[in-house]
Formats: structure tokens, C-alpha cells, sequence
DNA sequence: GTTCCAATGTGACAGTCGTCACAGAGAAAG
DNA sequence: CTTTCTCTGTGACGACTGTCACATTGGAAC
């Protein structure tokens, strides 16, 4: 399993394979070098902050290791978690393209690695490099693609036990570790964060799991996870 | 007010404005034409099903004319609404670009009008009119604001009538017509639709704008809706 | 080890809302 | 005009879950 640890310290995104794989898959050396000439690579270290929702546009970030939460808050303070990124992604990627503020607030949850790119440099170039814009368009659509996903997972399951059997089984995909006790995984959220992506209360979460728990389904031993009976879990989640 | 009756006809989108504002701005008349070489322009009646979930993807949909709702079902049969197109969106673009199945069902809600493009047809047509990324890029993220916005709504505000007070304020400044007696709109949906927007049963809906019609918030008649206190509204929506 | 603070577990209670059931209203078709 | 079907309004009831309150645990800093 990843360790947030285990930065591997890049740098050029000629040989960061996350990037490589996602932004730049199939794409011919030349762009990325040219890529290389506008990024400047950081290191930001867990609880660290990108940008935050109303900013103006500064450019984009590419998360090269690490992993942050993307959130929404209202006037009063509460906060929604929209969505966790992972390496790869390209951050503030509508913001910087349309020049409006940032809409939402990018926040480390793991140190993290990033390629930032300032915003006109970034314009120019999706100009000279047009195979990207079409790398871009595949990204923007995948992600919107997630982004349904959660609308409809909070339109149809109506009880906050479905919503959580339904992330932890997205967890367990995406980041779990398959033996044959069943999925590992190290939960990248407090409950209370849980809690803000699936729109619940802490105190609910808690429960839920504590009862998924007492159920045999999963097994948990402070923020290490274990899925024992997935199949449980999908009927909970309603698939 | 837009009536779903005045269809213009226009046999190529350098006549049709929506076309022109969103897709082609400020893009050379060459680009427009190459367009209109691909697409073919078709009318559909309320109710016509464009594309369904989980099939392959054709090409896409630019919608010139009329609304369409863009659905996702469950196995079970339950359907959620997650957003409702208007003239100029152009529908199946991240299936169409990515190959993978529609995610989506597009289904009109008035009689529409909408040219459509083979997916090969577009793929080239965008290497061709590298311009044209960028449009594509700017409406992607336009569809992905309002995703995260409609995710948002569904964390923070708990209750329904939190959330329906935020879709008819949206409404209103979207297609509501400004009068000194407030703000006037038709209803696009049934109660039963907007209840699958919202999350919530049908009952809930009817009785929830029952009561805002009861506390004066609104008039209602039919499917006309008179929105009297838009501040009271704002209120209600948390806002 | 000790201290301290954040994170977690749990009980009680009230409010929201989904569900079932049925009645009335409108609209489209004959 | 009548029929028929969809859409809408409303009552009753129970389940879910948000909120408040407090105990407990765990981990980090010293």
C-alpha cells in the first residue's frame, strides 16, 4: 500500500509516473519538457492549504504524491467534503481555465508533492500544446463522472448507511489492500470528515461503524480498516 | 419568456444563437462551417430519449432548442435528476470523448431541437479546431461547477425544504421572468420530478410548496409558479 | 511517564421525512 | 360530455438521524 511516506522526490515530470500516466499519456517528449519549463515543484506537508474557494485563480496544481480533500463551505461554517484527490490530478483546473475564483479549497491531508503552474503560463500552454487540452477534457470528464456518481448516490440512498457502505467500498477499491482476511485499508479521514463527505453527522458515523463493526462485516483498530465480508457491504450500500 | 413552442429552425449553427454564444465564441466562421459539415439537426417531441445509460456512445447532442433532463438510474428503478440541460449545452461529451458507456440518460422535457455529431466525426473535428478544446474545456468545467454546487447543497443543507428553496431561487434567476409582482416561472417539472432533484418523496415536495404557498412565499397555479418573496426564499435556502 | 487535546463511543430525545393510503383536480382522448 | 389516467393534496405513523451531553480513548509533545 502507498505510504504517505515514501515521497520520491522528482524533478522533472519526465519520470513522475503519475503525471505521466495521466497528463501526459502518449504525448511526445518535446511537451513535456515544455511542461517542466513552467512548473515549479513544492513539498507541502499534511493540513497544508492550496488554494482556497473564492481566491482569485493563481494557476493549477499537479499532485504528484499525496493526497488532499477538495471542500465546500457555507457562510456559516459548514463544511462539505466534495471529493479526495489523488496523485495525478490536476487541481483548480476549472478556476484557471475560466478565471472565476477557485470554487473550492484544496487542503492536504498527507504530505504532498505538487507541481504548480501559474495560470497564464498554463493558458498559454493548452495553446501551443492542443494534444493536452484533449488530455484535459478526458480528466474534467472523469472527474465530472465521479461527480454524478455522488449526486446520485446522495439522491437515491436515502439513509446515511448506504452512503458509508458505499464509500468504504469506493475506498476499498481505489486505496484497499486485497488478502485473503479481506480489504486493508488506512481510513484518510477523521469520522468527523466522513462524516462532511456523505453528509452526516459525526456522531452517526461513529455509530455506523461501530455497528458495521458488531456485525463482523468490517474489523477497525484506530484508523486501520479492515472489510471482511464486502459482499455485506454492497447489500447495505444498495448495489 | 422562452416558450418550448417558438422553435426556430435553423438549418446551420452559424444561425443558431445559442450554438454561436457557447460553443463557437469568438471562433472563425472556417470552424462553424467544418461544424455544420458533421452535425445533422433533428426535432424531438417532450418526453424523446436521446441517449441511454450504459450505452455505447453515438456522438453527442447540441441541444439548440427546448430542455432536456439528464438522469441516473438505479437497478432497483429508482431515478435520480441530476441537472437539467439547456439551449446550447452539448450532451454525451464526456462518454462520447472517453469511449466508456453514457453514464447519464438524456431524456427532453419540452419538444427540443438538437444537432448530432458522430462520435469520430467530433474526435476529429476537435484535433482539426484545436480552438474548439478550449470551449469544450470551459463548458466541462461550467457542468462541474454546478455538480459541486448541486453536492454542496445536498451535504449542508439537511433538510428538503433547505433544498427546494435553493432550486426554485435557481430557477427563478435562471428562467424566471422579473415582474413588480415578483418573479414568474413555469415549473419544468412535475413534483415528482423535483423531488427526485431534490432527494426527496414526491409528498414531501407537494406539501413543502403548500407551505411556502400558505406562508405567501409563493402563488402557485397549475404549473405557473410566482415567486412573491425571493428574500424569504433566500432565507429558507440558508442562503 | 505525564499532560493535554483531538478523536471517538454512546445515551436520550425531538424533529424531519419516507411510506402507505386515498381523495380530489386537471388534462388529454374518445 | 364522459372516460381515463396522471398529477396533486393530505392524514397517520414510524424509522432515521441530528443535536446535546458526557465519558473514554489515543496519540503527540514535553
Amino acid at each position: 500500500m502507498r505510504s504517505p511516506y515514501d515521497l520520491e522526490i522528482s524533478e522533472t515530470c519526465s519520470v513522475c509516473r503519475f503525471c505521466a500516466e495521466r497528463l501526459f499519456r502518449n504525448l511526445p517528449a518535446s511537451t513535456l519538457h515544455a511542461f517542466d519549463a513552467i512548473k515549479s515543484l513544492s513539498l507541502y506537508p499534511k493540513g497544508a492549504t492550496l488554494f482556497v474557494e473564492g481566491q482569485q485563480p493563481r494557476g493549477v496544481y499537479v499532485l504528484c504524491a499525496g493526497r488532499a480533500k477538495l471542500t465546500a463551505s457555507s457562510p456559516e461554517g459548514k463544511t462539505v467534503i466534495v471529493r479526495l484527490a489523488e496523485p495525478g490530478e490536476v487541481l483548480g483546473l476549472s478556476a484557471t481555465i475560466s478565471g472565476e475564483p477557485y470554487h473550492l479549497t484544496a487542503e492536504t491531508i498527507e504530505p504532498c508533492q505538487a507541481d504548480f503552474v501559474r495560470r497564464d503560463d498554463f493558458l498559454r500552454y493548452l495553446r501551443e500544446q492542443p494534444e493536452v487540452s484533449l488530455r484535459v477534457i478526458e480528466m474534467l470528464s472523469e472527474i465530472l463522472r465521479t461527480a454524478h456518481a455522488q449526486i446520485r448516490s446522495f439522491g437515491k440512498a436515502h439513509s446515511a448507511a448506504e452512503r458509508l457502505a458505499g464509500l468504504l467500498l469506493c475506498w476499498g477499491e481505489r486505496m484497499g489492500d486485497r488478502t485473503q482476511e479481506g480489504i486493508h485499508l488506512k481510513l484518510p479521514l477523521t469520522h468527523q470528515e466522513i462524516a462532511q463527505m456523505i453528509g452526516a453527522s459525526r456522531e452517526t458515523v461513529s455509530r455506523l461503524l461501530g455497528e458495521l463493526r458488531h456485525q463482523q462485516i468490517i474489523s477497525l483498530n484506530g484508523s486501520g480498516l479492515l472489510i471482511r465480508n464486502s459482499d455485506a457491504l454492497s447489500v447495505k450500500a444498495g448495489h
